[in-house]
DNA sequence: AGAATATATTAAAACGTTTCGATAAAACAA
DNA sequence: TTGTTTTATCGAAACGTTTTAATATATTCT
């Protein structure tokens, strides 16, 4: 069968203990016996069985993935590409991450994801908008978890969240500069807290530069629903029926970005020249859109990263004090903002 | 702790062995017992241990799912829809799907990974093109695994296809009959296998109606580089500014197709007054298009099904003959290819 | 009735690792 | 010198299952 600890130690001359504690880097073991230990361990091409070692550890070296189902069957690729920015870093410490979906109506007592139930994670990554009654469970249930890119008001939980507030404050100040004066805001739902900032940082930058419209609110249209392409579409038509003056947007994500293009089309206006407009997010589309879009870059496998690394830092000091950490945004300039 | 086996034979007043009877329903076990037993796991809400488990037993539980690096990272969400699909089968199992991509220049004594080099699995699929070094290293080792859309010419291994011919020339004869007389064919390489029979069904199409051109070749744009919306904007370039006649267009997949569009526009044509279009995979894209993609529906979550059935079969029956599964499409008629 | 077979339960070994505590030699301190 | 600490190694228990073979009882066959 295949070779165990065992055979090395035999073939070594020592104990199975020795064998493991060159392997776990533990306790003292003679230079020239480590040596002489790694040498078999190489020729023979010999690794710990991972159930046996998990056994014996009781952990399970593994890491859950949660994503809201709608996420992934999303046109956009976001949180696919944190989903491997963490699969990258889990690499160097030999975890596997588990990635699975949960539905909308999330019910703790029927969709608990598998490995959740059978107890098969050491924590797990929670990626965007995500159902509450899940986090709570986690919580409760005192499993390590992270959110991604979320964060329930009032509660501080471990949490990887991305400079919202800066790159929409960045993009429309790059709009103002370029002499824009009448700057809409195409979003979603403000369920999701990030939307939420970004419409913050959409305003302040109005502010900050004396061009505000309806008390202090721009232009905005927002709906009750989730982001996506046709909220953009509907959003802008309504918006410029009602404001023809309206010469810029900031959409809260590309995704809705791309509606935008396709309403302002079809209300007969040309980007960037009569409407200029950046987005959200740089989904990989983004940079395949005719005009090409300009939008504030999110590293996504940075994040993925973050949280790993962040999830792997909780489960050595299990003690340790909730964290928000923060990944800052890049502006990228493409072709519907260029300046006329 | 956690409740163990032990627990729930001591309460049951049976042997540890009588409880994994009833869990992993084997042997004999009087029905009133069985039930006993049964109504404390539900109550205790025990759950074997997957590690111990997986000692004994010297299964895994797990399947790898193997993605060349750049199909995740592209526009698509192709594959991450078939990985989704193998997640989705792999519940009613408990099975776990680990995710993972593999570099272009693939050297299976660096790059393979942690799940074979650990062999943590008992089975692995691959999806799109892999590198071949990969392959043969599953096939010497004797690991169990199944091609997602490829395959390797002359070689019988278990494969999960789809119905590339008969979509091709569906889609081709529908652009026929709804009057197209000058058809072409924009692709990227024929490196991969699918891109050849999508190739082959659009000649087959042209040849039956009769509507040869150039040796019975067609008008047809290949680089020998991946297929991609690049590839599809110069391509239908190049090909309208040698054949101004051509009247419609199949490419080879929604990603070419894409740039199509583009490419078409940029010549000043109308799709689809002066040129209709077909694309190939139905990606979520496709429907947002301007105009909305005419295309052949792959079926994503189904293959990853099929594909997941398929593995889970070969390690019940480690002995079987390797099978080639064909999955089924569908024409999916947008705005790319209505009748003028 | 006796033999064979089907039903029901269990003790114990096995799976491959980690880790605790014991032991012993070597190094150091007084 | 003796006693303490550091270095080095190992035996054995533990982790929570599955599985094999043994045993016991009940049922069926001749």
């Amino acid at each position: 069968m295949a070779t165990t600890i065992k055979d090395i130690a035999d073939k070594a001359g020592v104990s199975i203990s020795t064998v493991s504690l060159v392997l776990n880097q533990k306790g003292y073991v003679a230079p020239v016996t480590k040596k002489k230990i790694q040498t078999i361990i190489n020729d023979l091409n010999y690794r710990p069985l991972h159930s046996a070692r998990k056994l014996a550890t009781r952990q399970t070296g593994n890491f859950g993935f949660i994503l809201w189902e709608g996420h992934f069957s999303e046109v956009e690729m976001f949180y696919s590409q944190v989903f491997l920015g963490m699969e990258y870093a889990a690499r160097k410490n030999d975890y596997y991450i588990l990635l699975t979906t949960v539905r909308e109506g999330f019910d703790p007592r029927e969709d608990l994801p598998r490995f959740l139930r059978y107890k098969d994670v050491d924590g797990v990554a929670l990626a965007g908008r995500v159902p509450e009654p899940l986090i709570r469970y986690l919580d409760h249930q005192q499993i390590p978890f992270v959110l991604i890119d979320y964060e329930i008001p009032g509660e501080n939980f471990n949490c990887i969240k991305i400079d919202n507030y800066n790159g929409a404050f960045r993009a429309v100040e790059n709009l103002i500069l370029s002499g824009r004066k009448h700057i809409a805001f195409v979003g979603g739902t403000f369920f999701h807290p990030s939307i939420k900032e970004r419409y913050r940082g959409y305003r302040e930058a109005l502010e900050k530069h004396g061009l505000n419209h309806n008390n202090g609110n721009g232009y905005s249209y927002c709906e009750n629903i989730e982001t996506s392409r046709s909220i953009g579409e509907k959003g802008i038509m309504q918006l410029l029926e009602k404001y023809p003056e309206i010469d810029a947007i900031f959409s809260c994500n590309d995704t809705t970005a791309l509606g935008v293009i396709s309403g302002v089309h079809r209300m007969k206006k040309k980007i960037p020249q009569d409407i200029a407009l950046f987005g959200f997010d740089d989904i990989p589309t983004a940079e395949f859109s005719t005009p090409k879009l300009s939008t504030i870059r999110v590293p996504k496998l940075e994040i993925g990263k973050e949280a790993y690394k962040l999830l792997y830092e909780l489960i050595q000091h299990p003690k340790m004090a909730p964290q928000t950490r923060i990944i800052s945004v890049d502006t990228v300039i493409r072709e519907t903002s260029s300046s006329e």
